[in-house]
DNA sequence: TAGGGTTTT
């Protein structure tokens, strides 16, 4: 690192640098050299940093134009080299003693693990959960002589772990928490500039990517838990493939689980890879087939199955604590349910789903004891439960899903992954030898996929390119992704970022727009960042915000099974009738009126118990709208102090035409009952948890439209559907019915119907049509206005022309005969042939004042005849008849 | 008539 330091200080410099005159040239000469001396011994960041200026005063006329200045810059640029340096010196020396546990499996490959890091950019170590990796590797780093140039980060895909993990090592190391090593998440940095390791969430690390593109606050970069392959590592892993081409001096650690390192390896390019166990007890596989139990007259379902795995366990009378994974809350409370009628002694059961409130979710630490835990998925990564001896799998979950043809977001039950299932066979076998009963077979097994497809290919990529954009980073699919998302997947992120104006098509692509680099910073959702910014101009931002913030979050209204219908009595006084998201400004008002703003308030607590709510995630709620809301006063987005509004209704509207603004495909027309249309004609229920589901309004829009056993709108409002078309004319699509020549306007006029996503949102609209289709227009115009007559003043060329017209047609009453005047399109082609264009009254007196006389559409009488009838004939038909010395004027009719 | 689990400038 070094050498490749000072190779890069002078050398890319020189090029373009306009040196200063003597006697100042060497003087300046000399601090170059000092500096380029000095890089490599100071810490990276302030070695790039001052690599960064250099360059740019040598390549700035500054040294020709102004010796003094550039050599008074070159000066300070230096001191801080110095004083960077001494920092890098005092870690050195302060550098924390080391020991290692005894007991964590990892520890025995500690000296090999130090000799790769020091020989190796990049390792790999692959290890079981419980073998020490998370919080040892960091420590051999620092062994292994990194985080002194640098700190050592290490990251983790949950908060809560990065938190413990850190505890953890500051123990260890008896160091308090924060100096030697700190954590650093959401609205919590306890770090400090001299500490050597951070750990911390993924997320936090690529957010930190925007003020530090190349993380030179790093020298070593740990990430943990690589096989979850999330949004977030995928994307990770992706910036430091590249990072580690532009900073030579970078080393990274993979950890991963021992079935998913192959595409690590290949992604590295084949570096050292360390398996470490971590098993301390064997676990026994049984796969618990239906054959295998009396037969009934159905297949019994995995709720069945289950209930009848624990029973069999139970009957062993084996002891030690059980864990049954299911794929939904509902399965839950049947199995539990099933399994409370079994009465079974000493027994505890125990639902446990992320939803629950945090003290039901606590028991699993404190029954000690005969627990029989009934989880979802929450139990295979995020919550470890102890001392499990038996797992039970009915190897289903529910996974998430993103259709980008369909835009619709879906939860189906899905079976799990190999790698899934070994997770959740990993839980028990702890403390002693365990026992997974699978509840399908070992062939149904070895039939799955190795891992669940990661979630870059299976997510909504708006987020993801609106951050590549803004970091630079060019297209999805040639960015290094592990796994790269799907074309269509891509095609669509940018459809949505069009829609909602964040992004225009150029010359070489896409680029962002200065709405779209304003929703690049703020730490939300693209639709929630264009509802926040069209709040702005609407004036409601402080209630935008308040919304805002809240669908960013987990709901923080609870429901505890047993007290369902408790909690929705007590939540029901925040309902607003009309919108599930005013519900969620109304909650806010009562909470704002409780803790008088302190979100530190102990009446808090009381508040969250009373109604039902998760204090954490209120809490959550008040920070991520403190954040929102500096974000918005950094970037000067304020509302404009324009007028107050006057009644409910305008800010009503203001409201949700913000929040439309960013949910415009998720409109939503009543159809019967509870179900209404959404986009592209499917059919969608409202939640019934929603405040509209007893009076569905005729059209809706929805935060959320997702498929789990049929497609739900959920946290919806009424809205007007004209405001989407205010707010979207460019998604919308016109068509023109029954025009008509309208004789009171002098125009031709139409019905126009206007679709989005094919909902029909506004019908009958009274329109001139001469503008969308010029030609039918015109032919309307020719055949109503003139061969019909309809017009409202007078022309005397129509006068003329139609007096001609009357006297033929009276020789064709005369003769019982039709076949004398022209066909009616002999007058049209007449007419078309000279007034080329012209649609409307205007423009047929444009024409005539041009021309400076109606005589151009004026009717040749020799014109008009197809043939003419004899002088003689015509003779026998006169116009009167004297009889009896009277004169009787003749009228034919034929 | 009822949603698996995370994370963020």
């Amino acid at each position: 690192m070094l050498e490749d330091a000072k190779k890069m200080g002078p050398d890319r410099t020189r090029k373009g640098s306009q040196e200063p005159a003597a006697p100042d040239r060497s003087r300046f000469q000399a601090l170059r050299e000092e500096i380029s001396r000095l890089l490599p011994e100071a810490m990276l960041r302030d070695s790039y940093r001052v690599r960064e200026k250099l360059a740019q005063i040598l390549s700035s006329s500054l040294p020709r134009r102004n010796p003094a200045k550039a050599t008074d810059l070159l000066l300070r640029l230096k001191q801080q080299l110095e004083e960077s340096a001494e920092e890098k010196r005092a870690r050195h020396r302060k550098k924390p003693r080391l020991s290692y546990p005894n007991e964590l499996p990892i520890t025995r490959y500690r000296q090999e693990i130090i000799r790769a890091i020091k020989e190796n950019r990049v390792i790999i170590v692959s290890g079981e959960t419980g073998c020490g990796k998370s919080t040892q590797l960091p420590k051999m780093c620092l062994e292994a002589g990194r985080g002194l140039a640098g700190k050592i980060a290490c990251t983790q895909p949950r908060r809560i772990a990065a938190m413990t993990i850190a505890m953890r090592i500051a123990e260890e190391l008896d160091q308090p928490l924060g100096k030697t090593v700190g954590y650093k998440i959401r609205f919590q940095d306890r770090t400090s500039p001299e500490a050597y390791i951070k750990i911390l969430t993924d997320g936090m690390l690529l957010a930190e990517t925007q003020g530090d593109r190349l993380l030179t606050e790093y020298d070593t970069i740990i990430i943990d838990e690589a096989h979850e392959r999330s949004l977030n590592i995928d994307f990770l892993i992706g910036l430091c493939r590249r990072l580690l081409e532009k900073r030579p001096e970078l080393k990274m650690i993979i950890t991963s689980a021992t079935l998913e390192v192959e595409k690590f390896l290949k992604a590295f390019d084949n570096p050292p890879l360390f398996k470490v166990s971590g098993r301390l007890y064997p676990v026994e596989v049984m796969y618990f087939e239906p054959e295998s139990l009396p037969k009934k007259k159905e297949e019994p379902d995995y709720v069945d199955l289950a209930v009848q795995a624990v029973d069999f366990i139970k009957k062993e009378k084996q002891t030690g604590d059980i864990l049954v994974f299911m794929p939904t809350e509902q399965d839950i409370l049947e199995t539990c349910h099933r399994l409370q009628g079994k009465h079974y002694p000493d027994s505890v059961i125990l639902p446990l789903f992320a939803r629950m409130p945090a003290h039901q979710q606590k028991q699993i630490y404190h029954i000690k004891q005969g627990k029989i835990v009934v989880a979802t998925n929450v139990a295979e990564t995020s919550l470890t439960i102890p001392g499990i001896r038996y797992v039970i799998d009915t190897g289903l979950a529910r996974i998430s899903q993103y259709q980008s043809s369909s835009g619709i977001h879906s939860l189906p039950i899905l079976p799990i992954s190999k790698a899934s299932a070994e997770q959740r066979k990993g839980r028990c076998g702890r403390v002693s030898s365990g026992l997974c009963l699978r509840l399908y077979s070992e062939e149904d097994y070895r039939s799955r996929p190795d891992h669940t497809p990661p979630e870059i290919q299976r997510s909504n990529l708006a987020e993801v390119i609106l951050r590549m954009l803004d970091l630079e980073l060019g297209h999805p699919l040639k960015f290094p992704f592990l796994d790269p998302p799907p074309a269509r997947a891509v095609a669509d992120g940018y459809r949505t970022l069009l829609e909602l104006g964040a992004i225009e098509k150029s010359e070489s692509g896409y680029e962002l727009t200065g709405l779209g680099r304003k929703m690049a910073r703020l730490p939300l959702d693209p639709r929630l960042s264009r509802m926040l910014l069209e709040a702005a101009n609407r004036d409601c931002l402080e209630e935008v915000s308040i919304i805002a913030a809240a669908l960013s979050i987990q709901d923080p209204r609870l429901r505890p099974l047993e007290r369902a219908a408790d909690a929705d009595r007590v939540q029901s006084i925040f309902q607003h009738p009309e919108s599930d998201f005013l519900t969620f400004y109304n909650l806010w008002q009562a909470l704002q009126n409780t803790i008088q703003g302190q979100a530190s308030s102990p009446n808090l607590k009381k508040f969250a118990r009373d109604y039902f709510l998760s204090y954490n995630r209120l809490r959550e709620w008040l920070f991520v709208h403190e954040q929102i809301s500096e974000i918005l006063e950094e970037q000067k987005i304020r509302a404009k102090t324009g007028m107050p509004k006057v009644s409910d209704s305008e800010l009503y509207s203001a409201i949700h035409r913000s929040i439309l603004s960013g949910f415009i495909s998720h409109l939503a027309a009543h159809k019967e009952k509870n179900l209404y249309e959404v986009a592209r004609g499917q059919e969608a229920m409202l939640w019934p948890g929603s405040a509209l589901f007893k009076k569905p309004p005729s059209w809706v829009l929805a935060a959320e439209l997702v498929r789990t056993n049929r497609l739900y709108l959920r946290t919806v409002a009424r809205i007007n559907p004209a405001w989407a078309e205010e707010l979207a004319p460019h998604l919308c699509q016109y068509s023109y019915l029954d025009p008509y020549w309208d004789k009171g306007q002098g125009e031709v006029r139409a019905k126009e119907r206007v679709t989005i996503f094919n909902l029909i949102i506004i019908s009958n609209r009274d329109v001139p049509f001469g503008n969308q289709d010029p030609a039918r227009a015109h032919e309307i115009f020719v055949e109503e206005a003139l061969i019909k007559h309809q017009l409202e003043s007078e022309f005397p060329f129509l006068e003329y022309n139609q007096q001609i017209i009357s006297q033929i047609k009276l020789l064709e009453e005369k003769l019982r005969q039709r076949n004398i005047l022209v066909p009616e399109q002999h007058l049209f082609d007449f007419y078309s042939g000279r007034l080329h264009g012209v649609y409307n009254l205007k423009g047929l007196e444009q024409r005539i004042r041009n021309a400076g006389s109606d005589d151009f559409l004026r009717l040749k009488e020799e014109n008009l005849y197809l043939f003419r009838p004899a002088k003689e004939l015509l003779e026998g038909y006169p116009d009167s008849v004297r009889i009896l010395g009277h004169t009787y004027q003749l009228k034919y009719r034929f």
